[in-house]
RNA sequence: GGGGGCGUAGUUAAGCUGGUUAUAACGCCGGCCUGUCACGCCGGAGGCCGCGAGUUCGAGUCUCGUCGCUCCCGCCA
């Protein structure tokens, strides 16, 4: 029977158990973590928020809670109060940090019981996710489990104590906002007070820390939910945290010195790792051409080489058409690789398939020299070259995408990323951060048949750059930067236009005409009028960050209450239906899904 | 929206080319045990093989559909 505590208080935790307390008198509580039942004497861990301890039931001590004691299981909730003691020298477990000491219990308290468990509470897991979702609170118990979210809230409180510390101020924006074009899809909230419309929540704060700039907080941020209708990944829950920040007269260089100083003290506090020192700094273009990603992961050396231009003079058709017809032709030399069998490389190819991959080019390097199927199809010259660019000796094998640029560039990087991890799997404690910088402002939408914005519309032009708006606005670089750490994106942001005729005419490159632009833009392009500051700043993924730092395989490891894939929660059911009743309070109708 | 993987006892898994009573470990239940800490020993219970169709004399196994979890593409910064 489960009693309640009547006056009862704890006196220590287990963690405390050791010299200190030896031959006091001690009240634990906590869940039995394992029992260990030897007729007479009966051992309990008995496992509280610090540690383990170990508790003796001795019928020479104590035969009413010995009795009580046998009816103990795995996660029953405890209270007992007995002498430490000193264990006997042949009974010291080496292994836990209170090992060289006992509780011997005088009495114990069932405060609760517990149902036989659906899986054992061990650091170790072998359940299924769907199991650990559907109990959480049970998963949170194990000590893996328990370490990240601990770490999850020294790394948070590491961030406001170094911001604080420079002047910032943590202010709170509205989570019942107003849906806005551009970005991800919103999830809506119906207003019952205002029959037909519909607040969103907040994809960012973008809007509101522009606000604050405005309004004259110089300097602030925010570690804040934030909320994306979009399909799930790993790395990607629809509701996550961002640290978000936002500085005003600051120019580019100074959020990326800010945040590298963040990121590195973060490290050094949390981890006790210590970043290199300054982050190598990539252009959007260079990253591109170099590890054709945005975010390359720079643990792995592995780069790749452009052939587009050789490529229009070879008489191999893959090669010179994709080169002719805007495509690109790229090579990736996964050294050490040579020792593929032929069907180990053909079985390259639906690796890289999804996206868009038609075929695979590969020459293999060997002590016989060259061996390849597209060789007869290159002259000697445009050979050499390639073996030249690519650095190719006996032992490797040479990979080439001839493509469309969004298709050969993650194509060879997701190569680069997976024949690497094959020969060395890469350490989750080695960690390479890299500024990713001046992305395009604008990428052309084929469906809309218009520019959409790249990071968000609020992105300020390069100066240099802000001239090829009325030419050539593809070619417009931004002054923005993304921090990416072992190929993830782990942040970005931007210098934000802070002269309404520059927003405007970036609202009407983008085909938002001025009477749309005013009808959902016209709060910011009435407050950019009224003396804002150059202002900047950035955001950053804090569970990404999380899970990198802790090593998690997945952002659900270190979100206490993570959505599936499905965007369900197990735990909860949530999303429900609701009563007619409500949907009625919102002047809401279902109508049924489309087959 | 699309592609891949997985789904067998409470849990984690095994179950070959379709074949008789579906295995194991841990957990659970009962008994024994006064120095264990992965305690040990003896005994026992526990199954809609995700669900639904189909093929077959016969389906955990093959086919199709469906649901769930997961990884990825699209989407998302």
């Amino acid at each position: 029977m489960a009693e309640f505590l009547n006056g009862l208080k704890r006196t220590h935790l287990c963690a405390g158990i050791g010299k200190d307390t030896l031959d006091k008198e001690v009240t634990l509580m906590g869940w039995v973590q394992s029992r260990r039942d030897h007729g007479g004497v009966i051992f309990i861990d008995l496992r509280d928020q610090t540690g383990i301890a170990q508790v003796v039931f001795n019928p020479d001590i104590s035969p009413e809670s010995h009795v009580l004691a046998h009816s103990l299981k795995d996660e029953y909730v405890i209270a007992i109060t007995g002498k430490v003691a000193k264990r006997p020298a042949d009974s010291i477990n080496e292994k836990l940090p209170t090992g060289f000491y006992e509780v011997m219990v005088d009495t114990l308290k069932i405060l609760n019981e517990c149902k036989p468990l659906p899986f054992p509470i061990e650091d170790s897991i072998d359940a299924g996710e769907a199991t650990r979702l559907k109990y959480r609170y049970l998963d949170l118990r194990r000590g893996s489990m328990r370490n990240r979210l601990v770490m999850r809230h020294r790394l948070s409180a590491a961030i406001r104590s170094f911001l604080n510390a420079r002047g910032f101020l943590e202010l709170e924006t509205p989570f019942l906002t107003r849906s806005t074009p551009e970005g991800a899809r919103d999830y809506l909230v119906p207003s019952r007070v205002n029959p037909g419309k519909f607040f969103a929540l907040p994809q960012s704060p973008q809007l509101f820390k522009q606000l604050f700039m405005i309004a004259g907080f110089e300097k602030y941020y925010q570690i804040v939910k934030c909320f994306r209708d979009e399909d799930l990944r790993a790395d990607r829950q629809p509701e996550f945290t961002q640290v978000d920040m936002e500085l005003s007269f600051v120019e580019a260089e100074d959020v990326r010195a800010l945040t590298e100083h963040l990121i590195t003290d973060i490290f050094k506090e949390v981890l006790d790792v210590s970043l290199p020192s300054p982050f190598p700094v990539l252009q959007f273009s260079e990253a591109m051409r170099r590890f054709g990603t945005d975010k390359p992961d720079l643990r792995i050396p592995w780069e790749l080489s452009d052939f587009t231009e050789l490529a229009r003079n070879v008489d191999f058709k893959v090669f010179r058409s994709a080169a002719e017809s805007g495509g690109i032709v790229k090579g990736l030399n996964a050294k050490g690789c040579a020792t593929f069998s032929r069907k180990e490389i053909d079985d390259l190819l639906p690796e890289i398939q999804p996206y868009g991959a038609r075929g695979l080019a590969w020459i293999k390097m060997t002590d016989q020299g060259a061996q390849s199927p597209i060789l007869k199809f290159l002259h000697e010259g445009f050979v050499e070259e390639l073996f030249k660019r690519m650095g190719a000796q006996s032992g490797d094998l040479l990979l080439f995408q001839a493509d469309q640029a969004s298709v050969a560039n993650p194509a060879l990087n997701h190569l680069r990323e997976c024949l690497w991890k094959r020969l060395y799997p890469l350490s989750a404690e080695d960690f390479r951060p890299v500024w990713v910088i001046n992305f395009p402002l604008l990428e052309y939408n084929p469906e809309e048949k218009r520019h959409i914005a790249m990071h968000h519309p609020f992105t300020s032009p390069l100066t240099e750059d802000i001239p090829l708006l009325k030419t050539d606005p593809g070619k417009v670089r931004a002054q923005s930067y993304d921090i990416v750490i072992n190929g993830y994106e782990i942040g970005g942001g931007s210098i934000r236009n802070h002269a309404m005729a520059l927003q405007e005419q970036i609202f009407s490159l983008l085909n938002i005409k001025a009477e749309e632009a005013k009808n959902k833009f016209g709060f910011l392009l009435e407050a950019l009028s009224y003396g804002a500051p150059p202002h900047g700043g950035i955001a950053l993924g804090f569970d990404r960050l999380a899970m990198i730092m802790s090593g998690a395989a997945s952002i659900r490891d270190v979100i206490a209450f993570p959505k599936t894939q499905k965007a369900v929660c197990l735990l909860t059911d949530a999303p429900s239906g609701v009563a007619p009743s409500q949907l009625q309070d919102l002047y809401l109708k279902l109508i049924p899904p489309r087959k």
